[in-house]
This record gives structure tokens, C-alpha cells and sequence, in this order.
DNA sequence: TGCATATTTTACAGTACGTAGAATATAATG
DNA sequence: CATTATATTCTACGTACTGTAAAATATGCA
């Protein structure tokens, strides 16, 4: 029943409540450490922070299911859920959609902005990134027919 | 009694429309494009295409100036709206805030996609984009003592 | 002073998220 | 098979954002 993915981002928020709310982020962030959990599960690791219903996290689950972050799956008389991306892999999707996006909005800004934020959060990537540069300028120049890129 | 400025970024629209609502959008392009307006001014240019209502171009004037995207000033009996920012000022405060919290979310897939985006959009950019990435090295290198970047 | 015009107030609808009670289904067990 | 414990679904309320607009109110000019 899960849908496309489908998300917001909002830069005010941190980290990944930059695109989950409070509680989604909680469950999957237990998802993703605990792997395939039932509803009992997650809220008996929830719990131990925070008092919350159990019928609250079963509904927020079935969102997140809903908006294609999660698989579910009957085991006996319950359902275990199950993330369809691992977190690196929902990093990855989330940051390609909002690059792409922004890119969109202005490549310019983006261009300037995003070398500030390199050399603020970790200069050393800097290096990094330039090599990844260069790759991508030879990959351009010699490769266009060899390795002709996807439409 | 504008407010600082805040805003949500969806991907999975286009240009102004992944920051604005649509009719927020198409009264912020009037503005930008006439200046300062009246609803009346700003009601007229909309309504050539779609009709609108008088109050709901007034209610969602004044929820943007909320937001602290407008400045609202008395001219006889009607408030005269006008841009905090010019476009592309706007622009770039959105971009620079989106590219940051990306940045923080996943600084790894963000470099990988950045490149890859720019290469689609515009390839001739990667070769500016490059040499801005050459004076950051250098100034970080060279310039920390000299251009001690700001906290 | 009265009218035309502008603004404010209020409200409903839809989406998203947090919250959770109530009703219902289901499986296991005596 | 009936009871019980447990799980799920249904329903609903609160907040926030956006689109929509009627009704009530304010205001300035003729």
C-alpha cells in the first residue's frame, strides 16, 4: 500500500526533523536501529523517553507507511514494519531531491552557497569535492560519446 | 509587523512554487514586477487570467506580509504592499538557507548530486564553478589569518 | 453626512502532523 | 466454544499552512 515518497523540507528544523516530524523521526529512527519492529516494539523503545500511546504510534506508523517510508508485513496477529530504505539510502534520496530541486530555484545561489557551507562544516571535503570536479569536466570533455549520459 | 522570515521547501514542485503557495507566488510576482501595489493593483493583474476574489488576495497579502516577505504601508484609505526583497535577493536567502540545511542533513550525497545537477542544467557552469572552488582552496590556505571568516 | 471603497473578522475546506479514545477484530487459551 | 489479552481500525480533536470568500466594519472623499 505504500505510495511514492513523498516529503518537505524544512531548513528551520535539524537533521532529519528537517523532513520527518517528531515523532516520525522517532520511529524510524528506531526502525532503522532495531530493523523490522512491531508496533509493541517501537513503543516500548519510545517509552522509555517519553510516555506516548500506543494507538498514536500506530497511526503515525501507518502514515509513514502510507507515504512510502515503510513496508508492512502481518506476523501472526500483528504487523511488523519494515523501512523500505535503509537511512543512508533515505539521506541520499532526500539530499538528491532537494538538490535537484534548489538547483532548479537557482544554480547560482546554490553554487556559492554550497562552497561556503563545505568550508564551514568540513574544509577538508573541499578537496574532495575539487577532485570530484575535475572527474566530472573530463567525463564531459572525452567521455560525451563513450559514455553518453542518460536523458 | 512583519516577522522574520520563514518557509517550507517542497521539491516535488517548480521554481517559486517549491517556497510559495500558488497564489502567494502569483501576488509575489506581481509585486516584484509592478513594486509597491495595492490589492486593488495586484487583484486587477491576477484576475486577466483567473478570477479572484477580492478578500482572498487581501487575506493571503496579508499572511505573507506576516511572514515577513512584505512591507505594508497606508497611501489615503488602501495599504500599498511592497517587497522586502527584490527577487533575486529572495532567491538567494532561500537558496543559501536550503543549501545549508541539506548540507547539514547529508554534506556527502549533496556534493555527489550538486555535481551531477549542474551538469545537467548547465555544463558550462562547472568550469565557473570550478575556479570558485580554486579560490576557496586558496583562501583557505592562504587567507585564514588575513580574512579571518566570520563565527 | 453618506456612499463607495478598503480592511478586518470570521469561517470553511484540504493537507500534514501529533495525539489518543472507542470500537472492532483476532488469536490464543482454558 | 467462550473469554480474554492484544492489535488494529475508526474517528476525532488540536495546531499549522494555504486557498477561498462572505459578512461586518472602518474610512476617506465628495
Amino acid at each position: 500500500m505504500g505510495q511514492e515518497l513523498k516529503f518537505h523540507f524544512n531548513p528551520f528544523k535539524q537533521g532529519l526533523n528537517q523532513v520527518l516530524g517528531t515523532l516520525e523521526k522517532d520511529i524510524m529512527e528506531v526502525l532503522w536501529k532495531h530493523g523490522e519492529s512491531s508496533i509493541k516494539d517501537i513503543v516500548d523503545t519510545i517509552s522509555t523517553d517519553k510516555k506516548i500511546s500506543y494507538s498514536t504510534v500506530i497511526t503515525v506508523t501507518n502514515r509513514i507507511e502510507k507515504k512510502g517510508l515503510l513496508r508492512k508485513r502481518k506476523v501472526g496477529k500483528a504487523y511488523f514494519y519494515q523501512p523500505v530504505y535503509t537511512k543512508e539510502q533515505f539521506l541520499e534520496l532526500v539530499s538528491k531531491k532537494i538538490v535537484e530541486g534548489v538547483s532548479e530555484f537557482s544554480l547560482q545561489s546554490v553554487m556559492v552557497h554550497f562552497i561556503d557551507c563545505m568550508a564551514e562544516l568540513d574544509p577538508a571535503k573541499i578537496e574532495y569535492f575539487s577532485k570530484l570536479i575535475e572527474k566530472k569536466k573530463q567525463s564531459l570533455i572525452s567521455g560525451n560519446s563513450r559514455y553518453p549520459k542518460k536523458a
